[in-house]
DNA sequence: CTAGGGTTAG
């Protein structure tokens, strides 16, 4: 049916054009050697407007655009911002205020009311009797409640109650009393402990009681609202409750704005989120750390750097200190943007102002710095952690670990996990488990790879789907096909769930197997995806296909498949094909993948240099590539039309330590072909030829001979 | 702790 391909998923808040070449402007931060710069300082060399609201559209909005999705979905009722400011009903009246004194005043109250009640050791035994009893013996005890229950004891109690079923009997016990009227307190209370036990729907029915009964919905009650919504990923509801609010005139004071901001940001509405935070700032909100986290996360989930600059270029005219946790979520937003030299950088300034990091901030930079390949770094951060005596967990354990396998720091694994072994807290689990078998796998050590698989089985861990993957891929390297099997059928009878990437894998084993191999994996790959072996089936079996057909069901097949594994799927069906030598169907499959934006930018052409990039494409799918565009040369050629100075090919030298060898395997097909490409002394896996060797090249060849003389 | 908000893993 309808399917997306040709258009990627790309975020609907893509920078402008303005955006993209400021991103584009060589920017002192690259520069290793001013560390100490950082972001701050160099941050105001744009606009301070924020980023991706503006850039939201193709042309930048104004400000009354911006706000208008806000202004039609939530202010219907008061179309202008001062009308609501003025509202008799409003909590928050001034405005350049920026902390109303209620909340401080509210819990200073409540804690001196209670050391001054005499009863409170009777009452906290109570609470505890009824937290230990049955619940279906609760009404009964709560029947001995030691002193009259006023107020405040209630109140007491009412905090200090759990789970969720028992704060309810309680309340409602409360309200049967008929000893008091039940104020906005009680509701608030109660709501907080139906949100420890995710119980929205109960929290809803408190909230529309207490409209029908008149009582007062305050900030407190309708922040813990939305928060619950968000818990229980509620999003929709978390947004009707805020918009609800808006429309009785209550003003969300800065906790209920950096909740419904983070709302907006979990739903991905970056323009919601900054007119928001525009609009309250307009109306004398002064966003705190919190709310800047948010928004950090938000553009750290976008990859949106200029976001993140925004937030530290304004906390630091807001005058806002960054704590612990603004700083790990800048970390890990300036990880996810593709930055670890900032990261680096920002980590640094973090350390010197005085602040020690937590598990998560090393967790974050050791992910980084294991990503970006930066060995150097992530050793050193490593050993820094020990000196220091800085917190270790069990995830930080697990992504030191993965840290290795990105690394290829074998040994330097192999330590850790006993280390994990011996220790008591911190036992290898699956993602442990999986580290290891990456590291084994992608190093081609089977041996290693299978007794850490038994002794797993021993230990009592579940392999998981990308053990399962790591497996098969090194077995299939290894053609121990039967154990591949073996481990494949265990894994589904442990209730692995095959994903794309485990079907990718068996995919690509077929590419390479012969004889009655391909007919063992093909029938584990049945298993998890019936449809991919029908395809394969078609592909190999009946020449005679048309190719609309096949046009059509690779589309199908591909419309259900993970975009990531899209491109991977490509590349083994043109290998399967290559092998078996069906290479019409390799060239049919290779201009599919790129109709279907799977190889983007595959040729790129200047006026000096036109260039093939093979860098993401498997052998076969490299070789066929090269072989399409012989082809579309020698025509133009024949039609004597007009060629650059110099052809090149990019195949990459494979940053991954386990890199395959696509490079070389370019270099012997060039080499069958006698093309005159050579690869570049200084540049790994560059080759290059000049017009003139190309040209007498493919003049040597006729044209109609070039499928056929390609075809080994 | 004593009615409400933000951060860690292929």
């Amino acid at each position: 049916m309808a399917t997306n391909l040709s258009t990627p998923p790309l975020s609907p808040y893509l920078p402008s054009d303005n955006h993209h070449h400021h991103r584009r402007r060589p920017s002192p931060l690259r520069l290793p050697t001013k560390k100490r710069c950082t972001i701050s300082c160099s941050s105001s060399k744009r606009a301070p407007s924020p980023p991706s609201a503006v850039a939201g559209e193709k042309h930048s909005p104004s400000l009354a655009e911006q706000l208008k999705p806000l202004s039609t979905t939530i202010l219907s009722d008061q179309p202008n911002e001062a009308n609501l400011l003025l509202k008799p009903k409003s909590t928050w009246v001034n405005p350049t205020k920026p902390k109303p004194s209620v909340l401080s005043l509210q819990r200073h109250k409540r804690s001196s009311s209670h050391s001054h009640n005499p009863q409170i050791k009777d009452l906290r035994n109570f609470a505890k009797k009824l937290n230990d009893c049955e619940e279906s013996d609760f009404l009964a005890v709560i029947g001995g409640f030691p002193h009259p229950p006023t107020r405040e004891n209630a109140l007491l109690l009412l905090n200090s109650l759990r789970p969720w079923q028992k704060t309810l009997l309680f309340f409602d016990w409360v309200k049967a009393q008929n000893a008091f009227p039940m104020e906005t307190i009680f509701y608030n209370v109660t709501m907080k402990s139906l949100r420890f036990g995710r119980q929205f729907q109960h929290i809803e029915s408190l909230a529309l009681e207490m409209i029908e009964k008149g009582i007062e919905l305050d900030n407190i009650t309708y922040s813990t609202i939305i928060t619950s919504a968000k818990r229980c990923n509620l999003f929709s509801k978390a947004v009707e409750w805020f918009e609800r609010m808006y429309k009785t005139g209550v003003m969300p004071d800065e906790v209920t704005y950096s909740a419904v901001l983070d709302v907006y940001a979990k739903l991905g509405k970056v323009e919601e989120v900054m007119s928001l935070f525009e609009r309250g700032r307009a109306s004398g909100w002064k966003p705190d750390a919190i709310a800047f986290s948010v928004l950090a996360k938000m553009f750290g989930e976008a990859g949106d750097y200029d976001g993140i600059k925004y937030v530290l270029q304004e906390m630091k005219s807001l005058g806002i200190q960054l704590n612990l946790v603004v700083y790990n979520t800048l970390l890990e937003a300036l990880g996810k943007a593709g930055k670890p030299g900032l990261a680096r950088s920002l980590f640094e300034e973090m350390v010197d102002s005085g602040l020690a990091p937590n598990e998560k901030t090393l967790t974050a930079l050791i992910k980084i710095y294991g990503r970006a390949r930066w060995a150097r770094d992530a050793l050193q951060l490593w050993e820094r952690m020990r000196l220091n005596g800085w917190p270790v967990d069990f995830i930080l354990y697990n992504t030191l670990l993965s840290m290795c396998a990105d690394l290829g720091l074998v040994e330097e694994a192999e330590t850790l996990f006993e280390d994990m072994k011996g220790s008591v807290k911190c036992k290898p689990d699956s993602w442990s488990y999986t580290a290891m078998l990456n590291i084994y796998g992608s190093g081609g050590n089977v041996d290693k790879a299978m007794v850490l698989f038994r002794e797993m089985s021993e230990a009592g861990v579940e392999l998981n789907v990308m053990g399962c993957t790591c497996l098969v891929q090194c077995l299939g390297r290894a053609k121990k096909i039967d154990d591949l099997v073996s481990v494949f059928e265990t894994s589904m009878e442990t209730g692995v769930k095959p994903d794309d990437r485990l079907c990718g894998c068996l995919l690509s084993v077929v590419s390479y197997c012969e004889g009655e191999d391909v007919d063992k994996v093909l029938a584990c790959l049945e298993q998890a995806n019936p449809e991919l072996v029908a395809f394969v089936k078609m592909l190999t079996s009946d020449e005679s296909t048309d190719f609309d057909v096949v046009k059509e069901e690779f589309k199908r097949i591909l419309s259900n498949t993970a975009v990531e594994s899209r491109r991977p799927f490509c590349n083994c069906l043109i290998d399967i094909c290559r092998n078996r030598n069906y290479h019409e169907r390799a060239h049919e499959l290779l201009y599919l993948g790129s109709l279907y934006g799977l190889y983007p930018g595959l040729h790129t052409k200047t006026q000096e240099e036109w260039r093939l990039n093979v860098r993401s494409l498997s052998v076969g799918a490299a070789q066929t590539a090269l072989e399409e565009w012989m082809g579309t040369l020698a025509k133009i050629v024949q039609r004597q039309e007009s060629l650059p100075a110099l052809f090149s090919a990019n195949t990459g030298s494979g940053n991954h330590k386990f890199s395959q060898g696509l490079g070389s395997a370019f270099a012997s097909h060039v080499e069958k072909l006698a093309a005159p490409f050579t690869e570049s002394e200084g540049k790994a896996g560059l080759f290059t030829a000049t017009r003139e060797d190309l040209v007498s090249w493919l003049q040597s060849r006729a044209p109609s001979v070039m499928t056929t003389a390609c075809t080994n």
